[in-house]
DNA sequence: TGTACATCAGTGAACGCGCGTTCACTGATGTAC
DNA sequence: TGTACATCAGTGAACGCGCGTTCACTGATGTAC
């Protein structure tokens, strides 16, 4: 399959992207290949090059590709949940703690959110590493997102007001709890203990089932 | 340094496991290799397979080693406190809370908290894998110890009683916050961000700083 | 207690393998006229 | 619009490297008498 257009060339690569961005997810930075990453898009490993710079650049962008996709689902969410307005409608908060912390995202990583999935790869990178800097980039995003979220449930506009130092502070030790409850749940062989995991983090939070 | 002494070989594999347990928190299970296990404790990898049946082995040995340091540290605490009753002593789960929500244990991770560093490479490793078994008995220890912790604050035994359920479910949910935080702390390139996320958890949870 | 010999902890070379990356090559795409 | 040619997306072989694991070997330790 030599040169072909540059649309399906750009297609291509955003292929790579994508597959890669669940991979990693699923697997861990390192454990995915190039071989593979271009395999995963219907590619053989030796046009790599033609896209990325380097596995890292891939994964790099990788990564980016899936924090905007989580913080997507929650401008959904924060844009959904008024309009529906019946009084059984679930906030947007509700839904999404209720999704974060179910046996779906628990069973499905590749498709969850990086903060979890990645954190350690991040956490263990060196200080100034491509990877840190959009891992950092990306969580802050999260943490706007799930401020927003929170704050239209009150009615308020998201921006900073009186409460926003509180509000960044509730928002960055709950994200906490959901990131380390999801991962938890995940690493517990105990089906028993992973469930109770996800309950207690849901109970603790304020969160439906 | 052929044919050493027994005493001396078990101490070497100790040493082994010990220098393991140390790398791979900081690293990643599998970031660490043989010979880099080995010559960490001043040998070649040659004589691995004398003391470990596979690289799977040693590494579940060093995770079981890494959480029975922290357990044995939780129950010091859970001892110690009591004792000082000095109206400024802070209590056994104050002293955890701030130690492990501190700049020293970030900074740290090849000495930290197994469940925080090693989580995804747990949750990432196949049903029924070795390491899923050994963290999740390693977790359910540190949930006893934790309990433990908080109870003998309030003067109780640590014992399952007319609040074991909620006591449970505020020890996972409150682990989860611990892991979650330490883990987006050590993530961020961000050093303010970093911070931030370890004050609002130490707030999150009423801990001192 | 002393001697003869078996055991085995540790060494270092070697194995097959998959990794990230490079490169000569192919031939359809894109461009200049 | 048609032709000539340069560009370059993708292929597959090859590179040097480190991995987990195996193995023949060494010689002090441990044991049997």
């Amino acid at each position: 399959m030599p040169r072909v257009s540059r649309a399906e060339a750009q297609q291509h690569r955003q292929q790579v992207i994508d597959h890669t961005s669940r991979l990693i997810r699923e697997k861990g930075a390192d454990q995915v290949s190039v071989p593979q990453a271009m395999a995963a898009a219907g590619l053989t490993h030796g046009g790599f090059y033609r896209h990325f710079a380097s596995k890292d650049d891939l994964v790099v962008q990788a990564l980016r590709a899936a924090f905007t996709e989580r913080r997507e689902a929650m401008d959904r969410l924060a844009e959904a949940a008024p309009e529906e307005a019946g009084p059984e409608a679930r906030s947007g908060r509700d839904e999404f703690l209720a999704r974060y912390l179910s046996g779906l995202h628990r069973d499905h990583p590749a498709a969850g959110c990086a903060a979890a999935t990645l954190a350690a790869d991040a956490a263990r990178a060196e200080p100034g590493a491509p990877i840190r800097t959009a891992f950092t980039a990306g969580l802050s995003d999260l943490v706007d997102g799930y401020r927003q979220l929170t704050a239209v449930q009150d009615g308020a506009d998201g921006t900073d007001g009186a409460d926003g130092r509180a509000d960044r502070e509730t928002a960055l030790a709950e994200l906490s709890t959901l990131v380390g409850a999801i991962l938890l749940a995940r690493a517990s062989e105990d089906r028993e203990l992973s469930e109770e995991i996800l309950a207690a983090a849901r109970r603790h939070l304020d969160a439906p089932a």
